[in-house]
RNA sequence: GGGACCGUGGUCUAGUGGCUAUGACGCCACCCUUACAAGGUGGAGGUCCGGGGUUCGAAUCCCCGCGGUCCCACCA
């Protein structure tokens, strides 16, 4: 062992064993004392960063620990592929456009691949036992095949149905808008307040900013809070008539205002008063009228009261099927018309500033959305509510403060999921088509397909596929646990769609597996589709344990990321340091919290490599060869012992509990202040006088700390325990409960 | 506006009802002792954000406030 270790040198020569010996980070899923873990596959939508650093090391921290302990682990490590991240990637950075379908799609699979082979480089050098064989990508056909299987059963089971739903929708590019290309932006209006006549000969006072709307209204919407009636006859909030001195003249409860009903001027609908908690009773006159679909909210409230959907605005942003005035007018002058149309039922107009969605992903654009309905796939989780809360009680989630995140979740659940994207080169086909106003999935045999290119096997059927709508890119990775069955148990065999059924159901057999990992900002998606999809797929929860990771947040607190500018890139961390002092650091967080990233740390993890190569090196000088096993204990040894076995059982303890951080600190004191400073210095002249108790316990223990500290530090201890134990076998391949034996 | 999490020596962090409050980095003093000065030994440094409450006992539980971070909604 040279004076200082050579971490460029270490890395690549540990790495290369590593890979050579692939065979041990194999899972085989005929062996028994399995630990299988649900790892996140990352979106290759960019490179490798610290938040996927962070928590592949504590996945394979734990995966190194269990197999020390003898399990049969199981790290897989996948790669989610699809989403209008790469799309923009490939639209902003490549210059490709949407125009030529065929031409974008092969740039996004060239992107995708170019940044797997960069990730796949970083997680290596991170340490990452992970299982050279069986790494899947959600673009491998056999996944593809998979997805479309799963979306099939549950098509069969009646949970996927088509129906008709508002989309945002760009009336100046006549398109389909996702959520992340829409945005709020400032902009002048007014909020116009309209009288409608109630049929106790009052007038309900509304405020609204889409006046030309008024043809699509069918409700009336109030707070659970104080009304009143003011002078002129008009019922308004309290607090409405107290800001703005209206004369009360009497009070009314919600609940009588609901007894009443409305007929809207112009068109003389007649329409009711219901009061809902969503209400803001702070806003306008605390009374909303409901039109389909003026916002977001209206289309949750339409769901809601099962209202008839009423469209007022056609995709080239016109009004239609409304009153005469204003049929085929745009929006923008309807809207100022209706000021003149209704004057006799307005009560007054006011300038305002609003936020309105906008189209703002194009600077060019900027345009008003609205919201048309189109036919749209969804998997019918609404009334599943009491279900979810009850899959949910059989997964323990660490630390279970997270657990509120997901709970909270599921009782805000009053839509179904909308599993279609509109507007989506970049995923995945629905494996269904539609003939006589019917829709049927495909046979089994010919997944996976693409209608897109796949005309041959289109052709057959004789259908209308859905060429413009791809999955949702959440339906591929909500059922990785079922994935990374699926991949170990097809694992060198040819795919074959046929055999899909028959593996299904061998899937549900390994069913839960133990543990997911991921972190609190994906609670609400990936932690809670992958239980309703497994649940619904296979009757089965997913996993035992759920462990909650937190963001990375840089030196001053702020989360790290791309836009900000502050992200630190792992691999330069790993370059001017190395990978095992990157790992000290991800390893002292805590579970749930975020963690800020220090160098300081790095830097203090980088001594500790130091320190543990020189005692190694006090070794190599001192013992020459394998010492005999001779133990005449003195106190010193009977103490050092002690601490000894008494960390390993806490460490155990610290393994189950999640608390790395408390594992990294135990072994850390060990090495350096029980073992380094304190007992190696009193055998000092013992060793010198050639006491063979001393040389074995000094070999032995330091070999027993190698083990332990491997899952924290892999590439050092791996290169120390080859460099002086030359016990034909990597470190790994030793066990917990057999080594400790060696000084009993 | 709603919600979640957090606030512990100079900096970062552990502890979540009970010994003198953990550790890292930094700082100070002494020691270049033959594995290691990226070392050793010793030391200074804290109203555990503020206030109130529960308790025999609170950094820890409850309430109010202040500050930070993140998520959701910013609407009719």
């Amino acid at each position: 062992m040279d004076k200082r270790p050579d971490y460029k040198i270490i890395e690549k020569e540990i790495l290369n064993l590593w890979n050579k010996n692939k065979e041990i980070f194999r899972f085989d899923i005929n062996k028994d004392k399995r630990y299988i873990i649900d790892t996140p596959p990352p979106f290759t939508s960019g490179e490798a960063h610290m938040g996927h650093a962070l928590e592949f090391i504590w996945i394979d921290f734990l995966a190194r620990y269990k197999r020390l302990e003898g399990y049969n682990v199981y790290l897989p490590l996948g790669f989610d592929c699809h989403g209008l991240p790469t799309e923009l990637k490939v639209i902003n950075k490549l210059k490709i456009s949407k125009e030529n379908k065929e031409q974008f799609i092969k740039a996004c699979i060239d992107w995708t691949n170019k940044m797997i082979e960069s990730m796949y480089k970083t997680f290596e050098r991170l340490g990452l036992s992970f299982d050279r064989d069986k790494v899947y990508k959600t673009i491998d056909r056999k996944y593809e095949a998979f997805v479309q299987y799963t979306l099939i059963k549950m098509f069969n089971d009646n949970l996927i149905e088509r129906k008709r739903y508002p989309i945002m929708w760009c009336p100046k590019c006549q398109t389909a808008i996702s959520m992340q290309e829409a945005g709020y932006l400032e902009k002048e209006g007014y909020l116009i307040y309209i009288k409608l006549p109630t049929n106790n000969g009052k007038y309900i006072l509304i405020a609204t900013t889409r006046p030309e709307l008024i043809n699509s209204c069918s409700l009336i919407l109030i707070a659970k809070n104080k009304y009143v009636e003011t002078e002129n006859n008009l019922i308004v909030s309290k607090l409405y008539a107290e800001k703005n001195n209206l004369k009360i003249i009497r009070e009314y409860d919600y609940k009588e205002l609901e007894n009443l009903e409305v007929t809207i001027p112009l068109i003389n609908r007649k329409v009711k008063i219901i009061s809902d908690n969503d209400v803001d009773y702070n806003f306008g006159t605390g009374i909303v009228w409901i039109c389909t679909y003026g916002d977001p909210y209206d289309i949750k409230w339409k769901e809601k009261y099962n209202l008839p959907e009423i469209i007022s605005v056609s995709e080239d942003g016109r009004i239609i099927s409304s009153i005469n005035e204003i049929n085929g007018l745009k929006v923008e002058e309807a809207r100022e018309k209706m000021k003149e149309i209704l004057k006799d039922y307005i009560y007054k107009i006011e300038k305002i500033k609003h936020n309105v969605l906008s189209h703002t992903e194009r600077s060019d654009c900027l345009s008003p959305l609205e919201f048309i309905p189109k036919e749209q796939f969804f998997i019918k989780i609404k009334d599943l509510k009491e279900k979810i809360l009850e899959w949910q009680k059989n997964i323990k989630i660490i630390p279970e403060s997270e657990v509120k995140r997901l709970v909270d979740w599921i009782n805000n659940i009053d839509q179904d999921w909308n599993i279609s994207r509109t507007k989506m080169l970049w995923g995945l086909a629905f494996p269904f088509y539609e003939k006589d106003g019917k829709i049927y999935p495909v046979n089994i045999e010919d997944l996976p397909i693409d209608p897109r290119i796949d005309k041959e096997k289109v052709k057959k059927y004789d259908g209308k596929f859905f060429e413009d709508e791809t999955v949702d890119v959440w339906i591929e990775s909500s059922i990785t646990p079922l994935i990374i069955l699926y991949y170990a148990l097809t694992e060198n065999k040819e795919f074959n769609p046929k055999e899909l059924p028959e593996l299904f159901n061998k899937i549900k057999e390994y069913l839960p597996v133990d543990l997911r990992q991921q972190g609190y900002e994906i609670i609400r998606t990936w932690l809670f589709d992958t239980i309703v999809r497994v649940n619904l797929l296979t009757n089965k929860s997913p996993w035992k344990d759920a462990l909650i990771h937190g963001m990375v947040l840089d030196e001053k607190g702020r989360k790290m990321s791309k836009s900000l500018g502050n992200a630190i890139d792992p691999n330069e961390i790993m370059d001017k340091y190395s990978p095992d002092a990157l790992r000290y650091w991800a390893l002292l967080a805590a579970p749930g919290n975020d963690y800020r990233f220090s160098i300081k740390d790095i830097e203090s993890g980088q001594a500790f490599i130091i320190k543990l190569w020189n005692i190694g090196r006090y070794i190599e000088m001192n013992i020459k060869e394998k010492p005999e096993k001779v133990l005449e204990l003195k106190d010193e040894d009977k103490e050092i012992i002690k601490i000894l076995e008494e960390n390993i059982k806490r460490s155990k303890e610290y393994i189950n509990q999640f608390r790395y951080s408390e594992y990294v600190k135990l072994w850390r004191k060990f090495a350096w202040e029980d073992f380094a400073n304190n007992y190696l210095e009193k055998i000092k002249e013992r060793i010198k006088n050639n006491d063979k108790t001393a040389k074995y316990l000094l070999y032995t223990i330091y070999k027993i700390i190698l083990i332990m500290l491997h899952p924290v530090l892999p590439y050092i201890t791996e290169y120390i325990y080859q460099q002086l134990y030359k016990e034909n076998k990597l470190i790994i391949e030793n066990k917990i409960d057999e080594i400790i034996k060696l000084i009993l």
